[in-house]
DNA sequence: TTGAAAGCGCTAACAG
DNA sequence: CTGTTAGCGCTTTCAA
C-alpha cells in the first residue's frame, strides 16, 4: 500500500539494488543513476521502512534506556542528556522505566534478547553478576550511567570525593561538628558518600561519632534518597538531648529537603539553628537556596549515550571508566556568609 | 548465532507455523503439541526476534511521543502517565522529544513514513493543517496531548474554566483587582487561559484593566511560559505607580515563581504585599507555597496513552474529545488565610 | 491440526 | 557500475 523499494526502481528504471546503494551513498554507483534514483525517490516521497532496514542489516540504530526515572529531576536532566546525544547520532531512544526492582531484570532480559535496540543503558540500577555476563558472551554492548560494575563501561560521579567535599565544606565554615543523614547503606551510592563524609570527618582530626549519623533503615530495595526518609532522620537527630547538630550533610538534596521541613516545624531556621548542605543539584535545590555538590547530569547522560553507540558502532572492548566531577554550588543553607 | 524459530521447530519436531502458532497462542493448535513447543522454547531459552515480527505483522507495538520535555516538570510527569500506560499495555516508548519547533515538523513526518512506530502522541504541539491531512488520509493513529485540533483526538484541561476558577478565587477572597501574567498570545492555551482570566473579571462586574495586563510579547515560537518572562512580567507590574496590584493570576507555576522572585527582591513579600496563584500543579509550586490550578499531569498522559492504542487496536473513528478537570490547590501564596 | 511456502521491505553478496 | 538473488526471522495463507 505505501510506496517501497520496488516502486523507485521501476520508476527509476533500476534495480532495487542500485535503489538500496543510492540511499545508504554507497561508492559503488555512479553520479548520475545515484541522481536519477534520488528525483524517483522525491517524486514518489519514499522513505525506507525502518523496521525492514533493521531486520536486514541487524541494527536498529536504537538504544534503550532502562531507568528509574519515575523518582524526579535528576533523572529527567540524565535523560535530557540522553536524549540530546542519541539524536546527534541519528539513533532513536527506546524507554524503560522501572519502577519496581524486579521490572530491570526483567527488561534486562528483554532487551538482550528481542534485539530491539542495539545496545543499553542502565541508569542507577545495579546489575547482577550473572546478567553482566551474559551481556558479555553475547557482545552486547551496554553502559552503565550512575552506577558502576568492574566489568562494565561506567560513568559516574566520585561519590566519596563530593562527599568528602561536602562535609569538608561544613566544617571549614567553622562547624563544632557535622552531622550525616545517609540514604540506605545497601545502596552503593550511599555507603561511598557516608565514606567521604567519614573520611572528612576524620581528616579533620575529629572522630566520627556514630550517635549524630543516620542511614534510612528498613527492608525496602531503594536507596533511600528520599524526602520521607530526610525527614525521619532529621527528626531523630533534631531529638538528640544536648547534643543536637549545628550542620548536617545530607546524601540528596531531596533529603536535604525533608530534612529542612523538619528543622522548620520546629520553630527552627536553617542555616540559623542548623546549616545543611545536600547533594545532586536539582533544580529544587536552587529554589530553597540549599547548597549542594551539583552532578553535571546532562552532561552525564550525553557522554554515556555517546560512549554506547560509539561502542556499539566500533565494537571495541576498552576499559570505559569515567568519574566526572562534581562541583559545590554554596547558597544560604549552609550559613556561608555567617562566617 | 542466536536461536530463532527453526532451532525451536527443529527442537520440537514441528514446523516453524507451528512454532509461531504456538507463541502467538492460536487456537489453530492442539494442547499437546503447543506443550511440546512451549518446552522446547524454554530449552533453548527461545524469544521471538521483535523486529521481524514486526515486519511480519506490519505493526510494531511501539508508539512514538513526541514532546518538547525538555522545559520541566509537568513534561516529565505527563511522560510519566504515557510510560505506564504504555508499559501496561505491553507496548514499547519511543521518544522524540523537540526543543526547537522545525524539528516538530521533520519527527511528524518521519514517523508517519518510517512505520517504525503504530502511532503518534503529540504532547504540547501545535499540528498544521496539512500535516494532519496527511496522518488522516495514511490512516495513521495520532492523538494530542494537551493540545487540540477538531480534527483529532485530544486530552487537555479547560483551560478558560481552570483561568475562571484561579482569578476568581482571588476575587473571592477580597483582592479588589487582579493582574494577570499570560504567556505569548499566540499559544492557543495561553490566549485560552487569558480568556479565563477576563471573564471572571468581567462576571465579577470589574472590568477588564489592559494596565495591570501583561503578555509576553517578541518573536519567539513558544509559549512563553518561563519564570524569565513571569520574572519580568512581575516587574513591569511592580513599575505601576500608584496603581501596583495586590494579587495576581500567572498562566504558568513556573512564570509564577519567576514573579515572586521579583516581588522578593524588592523587599515585598507574598502575599503580603502581593497574592499570586498560578496554573499547572508543578512540584515546585509545592515547595514555595505556591496556590495552583493543579493539571491531573499522569492521569492526562495514562488517559492520552490509553486512547491511543486504542485507537491502534481497534482503528475506530469516534471523535474522542477529553476535557480534564483541574484541581484548585490553595497554599500560602493567595493568602487565603488572611482574610 | 499441521507443514510448506510465500511474503513483509530491505541489504548485501554475487555475477556480469 | 548495476541487476539479480538469497537471505534477515517471523506470520500467514494454502494445501494436505
Amino acid at each position: 500500500m505505501s510506496v517501497t523499494i520496488y516502486d523507485v526502481a521501476r520508476r527509476a528504471g533500476v534495480g532495487i539494488g542500485t535503489v538500496s546503494r543510492a540511499i545508504n551513498d554507497s561508492s559503488q554507483i555512479t553520479e548520475q543513476t545515484k541522481n536519477r534514483v534520488l528525483s524517483a525517490i522525491r517524486e514518489l516521497n519514499y522513505q525506507p521502512h525502518t523496521v525492514a532496514q533493521s531486520l536486514a542489516r541487524q541494527r536498529t540504530n536504537t538504544i534503550g534506556c532502562i531507568i528509574p526515572f519515575f523518582t524526579g529531576y535528576f533523572y529527567m536532566e540524565l535523560l535530557r542528556g540522553v536524549q540530546r546525544e542519541t539524536t546527534v547520532h541519528k539513533n532513536d531512544l527506546i524507554l524503560y522505566s522501572v519502577d519496581r526492582m524486579d521490572k530491570r531484570d526483567t527488561y534486562l532480559e528483554r532487551t538482550l534478547q528481542e534485539r530491539r535496540v542495539d545496545g543499553i543503558l542502565l541508569v542507577s540500577l545495579e546489575i547482577p553478576d550473572e546478567c553482566v555476563a551474559k551481556f558479555k558472551s553475547h557482545g552486547f554492548p551496554i553502559v552503565l550511567l550512575d552506577g558502576f560494575h568492574p566489568e562494565l563501561d561506567s560513568i559516574k560521579v566520585d561519590n566519596v570525593q563530593s562527599a568528602y567535599v561536602a562535609t569538608s565544606h561544613l566544617l571549614n565554615l567553622g562547624y563544632e561538628n557535622v552531622a550525616m543523614i545517609a540514604g540506605r547503606l545497601s545502596s552503593l551510592p550511599a555507603r561511598l558518600r557516608f565514606e567521604g563524609y567519614k573520611q572528612a570527618i576524620e581528616d579533620s582530626g575529629r572522630t566520627f561519632d556514630e550517635r549524630i549519623f543516620v542511614a534510612t533503615a528498613g527492608p525496602d530495595d531503594n536507596d533511600g534518597f528520599s524526602k520521607e526518609n530526610g525527614y525521619a532522620a532529621m527528626n531523630k537527630l533534631l531529638d538528640l538531648e544536648g547534643m543536637r547538630p549545628r550542620s548536617v550533610f545530607a546524601s540528596s538534596d531531596i533529603q536535604a529537603i525533608g530534612a529542612m521541613q523538619a528543622i522548620r516545624e520546629r520553630g527552627l531556621s536553617v542555616p540559623g539553628d542548623v546549616a545543611i548542605v545536600g547533594f545532586d543539584g536539582i533544580e529544587l535545590a536552587s529554589h530553597v537556596g540549599l547548597t549542594t555538590m551539583r552532578q553535571p547530569m546532562v552532561e552525564m547522560g550525553q557522554i554515556a549515550a555517546d560512549r554506547l553507540i560509539h561502542k556499539i558502532n566500533e565494537s571495541d572492548n576498552i576499559d570505559f571508566k569515567r568519574k566526572v566531577s562534581t562541583e559545590l554550588v554554596v547558597r544560604e543553607s549552609c550559613g556561608a556568609n555567617r562566617i
